[in-house]
DNA sequence: TGCGGAAACTAACGAACGTTCGCTACCCTG
DNA sequence: CAGGGTAGCGAACGTTCGTTAGTTTCCGCA
């Protein structure tokens, strides 16, 4: 049990502000280009202060990173055990999806950037975390293969292009345009299950 | 007519060899965490030595972002005055898109993700580049609307999650899973042109 | 009222950054 | 064989980087 796994020690509110901060330029300039200095500033402290709260940049990136991860899984991994009809389940879940990452667009859109700037042994850590979710949705699939529900030969291909499909739409979705992001995410989660996993029509009174 | 606008200067073999290595290392981390140190040594040439055959680093993005965008255009943008059959035509676009994503997998990713990266001004030139060739899908959804061929009320949206999902392929797609990227493609061809875009069945003798 | 600890500060560190300099070795053309 | 352009070199520029050390300020609690 290496210390990079033990749970995230509990932080202040000013941590939290950092991270906040940090959060919003990393997403507009991206990791690499936003110095501690930078990050200081916008919280308006010295950059030293930093230090009182975070070992380094690398656990600023690592604990938002961690903490979006978490939150977005946890809010939506309960979803799988659901017994009702997995077609009706998984539209409602790529809605949600959707809508959740539109809501929280600076933090994920960020995260999933700049994951790649994360220690190697944080990245196996995330990458570890955010498969549990790929998986889930992929035993989804083939589950509901099995019941007939869905018509899908690769099952974890098409969990990695789903997501794939939803988590893009924040680089191009705007507000200002015919759609909501509700009836988007609606016309998105009809494409998926229907035109993606041959899903049969619930209500056919099969 | 700003120097911007002007033609690339001719450059030599050299001056591709450092373009290529660029290319590689910006793929793998990203064009902030890339020296001109590191380019240097993956030519096997002094730091200096880069300076007689790009002003800056930014020129090195900026030469190859425009590379592998007008390369790309140019080789699919007649597609469009085809006037064939338009849900044949966008599916077989969207297959060579996709292969050739796939097939130049390094560059693409790279460039798109690293666009940001440029300056003000090379970065609308680029963008400029780029919108030609959404504006020719969206616009010929939009002329298969009106012939009936298609039946999409946002074209414009359509062309965007269109582009969205088969560029993002590159970032999940495994060569070495149950699929092949020309079977994978034919499948994100028959999706989007049946199911994104509502295309009508061809042969229907309508 | 005074003590302790958290969190701010000033100042500085070595390393790396993109870039410029003066110079040299080579090749082609006249 | 002289002259000019190309492309390489080592050294150094000023700046910024992430990080640390040492010190001061503030606030809750005994």
């Amino acid at each position: 049990m290496t210390s990079t796994m033990s749970p995230l020690p509990q932080r202040g509110p000013r941590a939290m502000e950092i991270e906040m901060a940090a959060t919003r330029l990393f997403y507009e300039q991206g990791y690499g280009q936003v110095g501690m200095r930078a990050i200081a500033e916008a919280v308006g402290i010295k950059t030293s202060s930093l230090y009182n709260h975070f070992v380094s940049k690398e656990e600023i990136l690592y604990t938002f990173v961690k903490r979006i991860n978490t939150d977005f899984i946890g809010r939506h991994i309960d979803v799988f055990d659901d017994e009702g009809d997995k077609p009706t389940i998984l539209h409602r879940l790529i809605v949600e999806h959707i809508v959740y990452f539109w809501e929280h667009k600076y933090e994920m859109q960020a995260g999933m950037r700049e994951m790649r700037n994360l220690s190697p042994e944080h990245l196996v850590e995330i990458t570890a975390i955010r498969r549990t979710y790929q998986d889930g949705i992929g035993a989804f699939i083939a589950a509901g293969n099995k019941q007939g529900v869905f018509r899908c030969a690769t099952p974890r291909l098409a969990a990695l292009a789903l997501l794939d499909m939803i988590n893009g739409i924040d680089t191009w979705f705007r507000e200002d345009g015919p759609l909501t992001i509700e009836e988007l995410a609606e016309q998105y989660a009809e494409l998926i299950t229907f035109g993606l996993l041959g899903a049969t029509r619930n209500g056919d009174k099969q």
